[in-house]
DNA sequence: CAGAGGCGTTGCAAAAATTGCAGCGGTTAG
DNA sequence: CTAACCGCTGCAATTTTTGCAACGCCTCTG
C-alpha cells in the first residue's frame, strides 16, 4: 500500500525516537522523512510530534492518530481478507495472545488442524499474561486473546467462555493420587508448586486460602508452567493447572484431581477480541473453530 | 490528506460509472485516473470494478473497499475533530437525518442552541423516513439519526429513547377540543388527515385499528406534516402527531389531545448513530444536549 | 452492415513531486 | 569548550505522476 507509507514513516519515528534514527531504519534520508512529517502535520492540521532536543515524541495528537493508523491497516486488512474469501482461498494472517496453560497442546492441535483446511493462513501465538493480552489487542498487536480469567476486561468483546476448575497435578504414586475430587485443605500438608500471583489459577487459590484462613506453606513459585508440571510428575510436590493444559493420556506419569468448587471456584477461560472492531475472516472462523472445541 | 487521493478517485470512479466521466469530475485526464486504479488494484491484491463495455462498476470486493474507505475517512474526520477540541477551539460538521416532526421546533432551536456555545461548529440536516435515515447511517451520509419508530434497528446504536405519545390535533372549536384525552374511537367519527404509510404515527394507527376492528374512514393522507397541521387548524379533520413537533404556545389556534394509551401504544423516539462508529467530538456532544433535551 | 461514439488501456514526453546531499543553528553531555 | 546529536532547509538529481495522442474493443443506430 504505497500511499499508506506516510503511517509507516510516523510509525518508525514513533519507534526510533528520532527522525534519523528512523531515517536509517527506512532506509531514506532524514531530509525526506522530515519533510514528509511536516507535510503530513500541515495537512493534518495540528503538530503530531514534540520537538525535543533529543529526538522527537508524539503528543497527545499523535497518540490519537497512531490509534487510528493501526485501527485502519487492521480494517484494511480484514476488507483483504474478506476479499480473498471471496475468490474462493481463504488467506490470512491470526495474531494470538494466550496464556501459557493454551501452549502445550490446545493450540497446537487447533492450529494444525486449522491449517489443514486452510494452508493459505498462517499464525503467530505470543505469550501473554492477562495484562498484557488485553493491552495486546488494544494496540492491535493481536486479533484473538485466550486468557484464563481477565484481568479488566474493558474494551474487551467476549466470543466464548468456558468454565475451568483449578486441578491439582502430582505424581501417579503420590499419596492423593486416585482421589475422584480434593480439598484445599488436603493439598496444603504437601509441599506446593505454585505460579507466580499475576497468573490466574493462582488468583483463585490466594482468595481460596484467604477464605479459609490457610496459608500455603512450604512452597516453590515459578512463571514456567512446564516446571510446575515437571515438579509434580518428578518430585513430590503438588502442582496446579486447568484442565486445557492437561492431557492424561500423553503424560502417564502424571495424575490430575480437580480441587473441589466449593473451596476453590473454578475460573473462566474467555476467548475475545477488541470490542468495536471486526475481525479479519480467517481470525473470525478460527475463533468459531476453538469456540466449538472448547 | 493528499495521501488519501486514490480513494477520492476510487469513489469518483463509482459515482461517474466511468473512468472517463470522473476524469472530467476530478479535473484529470482519463490516462492518469486509470493508471491510478489499475496501480491500486496491484497492490490491493484483487480487481474492486468490472470492466463493462460501457464503463466500470464496483464488483463485491470493490463494495467491501468502499465501505472501509468510507469508514476510515470518518474516523480520520473524528481523529482531527478530537484534535483540534484537544487545541481549544470545538470544530466539525454535524450531519443529521431526522423525520419532518423534528425540524419545526425542536431542532432549530437546539442547533441555535449549539451553536451559540460553539460557533465553529456547522450542521447539515436532512429529512428522512425511518428507512432512509437507517441507510444513511450505514453509508456515513449522515452521523446521527432522531427518528420515530425506527422499521429494523441493525447497525442502529441508540444513544437516547423517549416514549412519545401519539397526539390528536384539531382546531379549537373541534368538538373534541378541549378534552384531557382521546379514544381512537372517537377519533373516526371525524374526518381524518393522515401521514402517509411508511411513517410511524401512521404505523401505530394501523396496528390500533387493525386490533379494535375500526376503519380509518373518509381521509386525507399526506407526506407533509405542515399539511396535516394547516388541515386540522383549519378544517375539521384530525391529524396525528407526536408531541415534539408540536408547540402549543405558538400555535394557540391548534388543540393538541393524546390518545389513551390503551387505544394506541405510543412510539418511541430514537437518537442514535452507526453501531461500531465512534462519533466525531461535536456530534457527540450535540447528542449529549439532545438527549438532555429530550 | 458500416460507421459513429462510447469505453479502457498504453507509449512517450513533459511536468511535478520526492529524495539525497551538504550544511545550518540549536541543545546537551562530558 | 568541544563533540555529538538533534531538527530543519536550499538546491540539484531522481523518481513518480500526468497529459496527449492513438489503439483496440464493444454497442448502439441508421
Amino acid at each position: 500500500m504505497r500511499h499508506l507509507k506516510v503511517y509507516k514513516m510516523i510509525e518508525a519515528v514513533h519507534r526510533a525516537g528520532s527522525i534519523r534514527k528512523a531515517a536509517e531504519d527506512t532506509n531514506i534520508t532524514a531530509s525526506a522523512l522530515n519533510r514528509r512529517i511536516c507535510a503530513f502535520e500541515d495537512e493534518f492540521g495540528a503538530e503530531i510530534f514534540e520537538r525535543l532536543p533529543r529526538g522527537m515524541r508524539l503528543n497527545p495528537a499523535g497518540e490519537l492518530l497512531l490509534h487510528h493508523i493501526r485501527a485502519q491497516r487492521q480494517d484494511m486488512a480484514r476488507v483483504q481478507s474478506h476479499v480473498s474469501d471471496l475468490t474462493g482461498v481463504r488467506r490470512g494472517h491470526v495474531k494470538i495472545a494466550c496464556s501459557q496453560a493454551l501452549l502445550p497442546y490446545f493450540l497446537p492441535r487447533e492450529i494444525a488442524s486449522y491449517r489443514e483446511a486452510h494452508p493459505a493462513v498462517s499464525f503467530s501465538v505470543t505469550v501473554r499474561d492477562r495484562i498484557q493480552a488485553e493491552r495486546d489487542l488494544s494496540t492491535f498487536e493481536s486479533d484473538l486473546a485466550l486468557v484464563f480469567e481477565p484481568a479488566h476486561m474493558v474494551d474487551f468483546a467476549v466470543l466464548h467462555a468456558v468454565r475451568q476448575p483449578v486441578t491439582a497435578i502430582m505424581s501417579r504414586d503420590h499419596p492423593l493420587a486416585g482421589r475422584p475430587s480434593l480439598r484445599i485443605s488436603e493439598c496444603v500438608e504437601y509441599p506446593l508448586v505454585l505460579p507466580q500471583p499475576q497468573y490466574g489459577v493462582r488468583t483463585l487459590l490466594d482468595r481460596a486460602v484467604h477464605r479459609t484462613g490457610l496459608s500455603l506453606g512450604p512452597l516453590l513459585e515459578t512463571d514456567s508452567f512446564e516446571m510446575i508440571r515437571h515438579s509434580a510428575a518428578y518430585g513430590q510436590a503438588i502442582g496446579f493447572q486447568i484442565p486445557v493444559g492437561l492431557n492424561p493420556e500423553r503424560h502417564p506419569e502424571l495424575a490430575c484431581v480437580p480441587l473441589i468448587d466449593r473451596d476453590v471456584t473454578g475460573g473462566q477461560l474467555f476467548l475475545g477480541h477488541l470490542k468495536a472492531r471486526s475481525l479479519p475472516v480467517a481470525a473470525l472462523k478460527f475463533a468459531e473453530q476453538i469456540a466449538k472445541a472448547l
